[in-house]
DNA sequence: GTGAAAGCGCTAACAA
DNA sequence: TTGTTAGCGCTTTCAC
């Protein structure tokens, strides 16, 4: 029925063990003998048995996608992420599977302990906040477990992906500044994610940059959620000198602001520049459509996950690469009147 | 280092057989034994090899949650129902993978032979289109892999979970004809997606019902992509008697409506009631939020992955589920003036 | 109701 | 560069 290791051994007479080199890209095998292997591999149409090698050997040719389930941010942002984790992981052979955490709560460990016991996971991508759980990240390595991160904070000595918020919210900033603005207020996103960090130090970079004081009044607390940014929106609304644009640390609480800007009769752009930061679908879609930094999760996904495996193939050690960020400038912002 | 059911075995005093049979719920152990073992596990800590039980049995203790690529709904729809698979897995110990499929080309049918071969997969969980795909269900039931489904078309000696999507939708529309509606138009989802059959025949159930006529003029057809609602508004904007209420297939599309409307200067609700389906996070993040019907989509996927559960630990032979639905009437409809 | 022996398909550690 | 032997941790088959 199935087509077994030994089957392709027999049928191009050579021993099991040969076969199993070629399977397993081992360099000491003579080419005649490679090809002829992998000729009756493709011939016989074999499938090697993940269940027989992961049993076997050290290896489960299995990595897992991590993420938070209490502070999530957008899911359309990690569907985008696991696309492109599955993307690599097919390209390399690999199997991937998703495991969710709550961060908050303590078993989020045992999960961990779970995945490397049962299923002998070789590696993980880990998505933020989670980038940054030392308990998490320590149990990892006890584990011996590989891991990519996609945006972690610490960039020393870690192999992932990232992208250079900082700069990138410095410039959404300084193209409201070019539009005249001056009272520009920042939504932060949750406290501790580097996000949140990152874009915020944009921010008052391009402000000071251009000469203006960083009033800490424009600087309100959201937590990346629709709703935060409605509440973030309307204690700006109530100040003596209403901001002229708002910065929203993501593209949901920007909608946030601007569904509070209608609620309370001000009109975007004309009488409120807004911007976010993602460019999830929602921003082509709200009306007027949204200012915002695009960032390709998808892509950033599969470059996280291709690194881990790199460093799991033990070709080459695993890197951070950086991937570049595009502004997309649409209705939502304006030039100042007067 | 591992603790192994023979261990377990040797600490209780009974043949691995034994364990064994605990392990996998046979009724043929004695409750004593059965006990006796159970506790052992326990204090041990004993958490069976996967691989193991793979390699040597006829199980793989494996479902694969699958979906299409092309013609997916929103990708919120498909986070949620994915996570409320994962849901029903874990409660059962069962470990899920994810698979994208593309139905259009002809590879889709390669990636089920491979789960298949590869992973010995003992059950998969289908979403909409994939529910009804023949090639795809005659292809499941060659391997002699179990499935559920996800809002099937046919109902009949299926397993899974559904909502009565037509009856929503008569409710629906039903609702905007008690505002006073009279010119009702509907933008139709991909065309042989059940979700667009049904949700149509409820929206000319309704009207019928009411003793209005259905005007072909007032249908339009959409893909359930917000870029496709824009494209039906504006052609229903252009007909001579401008409907006063637009009932569109989903949420994305309904969004596309709401826009259009905004750009022409359109008001919502006073020119024009709008109403969607599903209660995607956007409905409420529009402005003005959205009538919709809320699906309760992770739920969906629990009871479907439960389902098939059900039938592949023989306890039972999984059902059809019908889930209620819910109207979720907000502030994008309301009473015809005059 | 329980146990002994064999083997799932592969890789490890050695040997040649 | 290639082959041999043993066994990964469990279930199967068959015996008792």
């Amino acid at each position: 029925m199935r087509v077994r290791l030994e089957d392709v051994a027999r049928a191009t007479g050579v021993s099991p063990k040969t076969v199993s080199r070629v399977l397993n890209e081992e360099p000491s095998v003579k080419e005649a003998t490679r090809q002829k292997v992998l000729a009756a591999m493709e011939s016989m149409n074999y499938r090697p048995s993940p269940a027989a090698r992961g049993l076997a050997g050290s290896r489960s040719f299995l990595v897992a996608m991590l993420y938070d389930n209490n502070d999530n941010p957008a899911s359309t942002y990690l569907a985008e992420i696991q696309d492109g984790v599955l993307d690599a992981c097919e390209a390399h052979r690999y199997s991937m599977m998703v495991c969710p955490l709550r961060m908050r709560g303590q078993d989020f460990l045992h999960r961990i302990d779970a995945l490397v016991t049962d299923h002998h996971i070789d590696g993980v991508v880990l998505t933020p906040p989670l980038t940054d759980n030392r308990k998490l990240l320590a149990r990892l390595q006890e584990h011996g477990v590989a891991h990519a991160c996609i945006s972690p904070v610490r960039r020393k000595d870690v192999v992932g992906v990232y992208m250079d918020e900082q700069k990138a919210a410095g410039d959404l900033v300084t193209h409201l500044i070019g539009l005249g603005h001056q009272r520009i207020a920042h939504v932060v996103g949750i406290a501790d994610h580097g996000a949140s960090r990152w874009r915020q130090a944009g921010y008052k970079a391009a402000l000071t940059a251009a000469g203006l004081a960083v009033d800490p009044s424009y600087i309100v607390q959201g937590e990346f959620t629709f709703g935060s940014g409605v509440v973030a929106a309307r204690q700006l609304f109530t100040l003596k000198h209403r901001p002229t644009a708002i910065f929203a640390a993501n593209d949901d609480m920007a909608a946030g602001v601007m569904w509070t800007a209608n609620e309370i009769g001000l009109k975007v752009p004309r009488d409120l520049s807004v911007c976010g930061f993602d460019d999830t679908p929602m921003a082509t879609q709200l009306w007027p459509s949204l200012t915002t930094v695009r960032q390709p999760s998808r892509e950033m996904g599969r470059l996280a996950a291709q690194q881990l495996l790199e460093q799991l193939r033990g070709r080459g050690e695993g890197r951070l690469v950086q991937i570049p960020y595009e502004l997309q400038l649409r209705a939502s912002t304006a030039a100042l009147p007067g």
